[in-house]
DNA sequence: GCTCCACGGGAAGGATAGGCTT
DNA sequence: AAGCCTATCCTTCCCGTGGAGC
């Protein structure tokens, strides 16, 4: 059934993408000066998760560097490498030159130093996830640096920019934008069609249950392509002689739950209390909340913390917030 | 206009972890 | 091995903002 299981990896780059044509088009506008030993504007790049973003600038960076010899590429996911030290340290590594950085032992400002040091040739540094970024000191400090080309990947352009400081975002208010919209069905099926050709045997789905799965995934293709991956190692282990609707069908709620349980095991003990009851209530205000949470542990923390966690869960997509002052309502996802 | 809720930013302080020095 | 150092994480306190209802 499975002939290359890498092309049904989330961080597979696919050779040629399909649709989407306009947004590379962009990408590659952006960075173009580079071709001619110029940095590039900052380019920041918003939409929904699972609209090509990663995959998209992947793309057209690599065919960038294909252009252009002494061109350094850093990708860095932020999930990851959330702080200041942690960035600095990726690209320092992609460069080679780590040595003798001491895990936190070097101050900040040496790291800085040490990559204007290091200014021989371009560098385009790909922040995915860049909301979640804990200190947004990092994109001043990449800011300064004149060879180095941003790339901002977000889930939302307002969110990212709220948490910058003054300086940098009336700076950034000039940056190059590019929004990715959702895919429409037709589209995820162009795209699970391809990831098929290209990983599975041929004839092993049909049209109508690759249509069930772009449905299922509400316009999100990273969704879709997990469905399609449990899909097909479930037709595999069952020596199924193709994917069957039913098939399809349970891959449906599995990868669903692998996502959502990926993120629940994040929660601490206190979140997830919190957690389980908003799921119990339903639907809860902040008040009733906090108060059955106090009585739920024994020693509950301020209601400012759990505020925090609200935040953060609302972040990880696991429950919802309705309404901003009095009628404000927090529900599962 | 006033009060009640709710939200979220910022600062401060304790706890923690990893690496270094002795 | 023990103690020190530093950055970071978590939590708390304080507070300004803003909507809803009176």
């Amino acid at each position: 059934m499975i002939e290359d299981a890498r092309v049904l990896r989330d961080d597979f780059i696919p050779a040629e993408v399909v649709h989407r044509d306009p947004e590379i088009q962009h990408i590659s506008r952006v960075l173009s000066p580079l071709t001619e030993g110029q940095p590039a504007e900052t380019l920041i790049v918003t939409g929904p998760s699972g609209a090509g973003k990663t995959c998209l600038t992947q793309f057209a960076v690599d065919r960038l560097k294909q252009e252009v010899l002494d061109l350094h590429i850093h990708y860095i996911n932020c999930w990851q490498n959330y702080s200041r030290f942690r960035v600095l340290y990726r690209i320092l590594e992609g460069l080679g030159k780590t040595v003798d950085i001491h895990r936190q032992s070097t101050p900040h400002d040496e790291l800085i130093e040490r990559l204007q040091t290091y200014s021989d040739s371009h560098s385009v540094v790909i922040l995915d996830e860049a909301d979640q970024l804990q200190d947004t000191a990092i994109l001043y400090d990449l800011h300064q640096l004149p060879h180095i080309s941003m790339i901002l990947i977000a889930n939302r352009e307002a969110e990212l920019l709220a948490r910058v400081d003054e300086r940098l975002s009336s700076r950034l208010v000039g940056s190059e934008r590019l929004e990715f919209s959702r895919y429409s069905d037709d589209e995820l099926v162009a795209i699970l069609r391809k990831r098929a050709e290209a990983g599975l045997v041929s004839g092993a789905i049909r049209t109508q249950e690759l249509e069930t799965i772009a449905e299922a995934s509400a316009g999100d293709a990273r969704a879709a392509i997990s469905i399609l991956r449990n899909a097909a190692r479930t037709a595999q282990f069952e020596q199924a002689e193709r994917i069957t609707s039913s098939i399809v069908s349970d891959s449906i709620p599995d990868a669903r739950q692998e996502i959502h349980q990926k993120n629940l095991d994040r929660l601490t003990p206190d979140q997830r209390v919190v957690y389980e009851i908003i799921e119990e209530a339903g639907e809860i205000t902040p008040s009733q909340l906090y108060q059955q949470y106090s009585t739920e542990v024994d020693d509950p923390k301020t209601d400012r913390t759990v505020r925090n966690y609200l935040s953060k869960m609302t972040r990880y997509n696991l429950i919802a917030a309705e309404g901003t002052s009095h009628d404000r309502r927090y529900k599962l996802a």
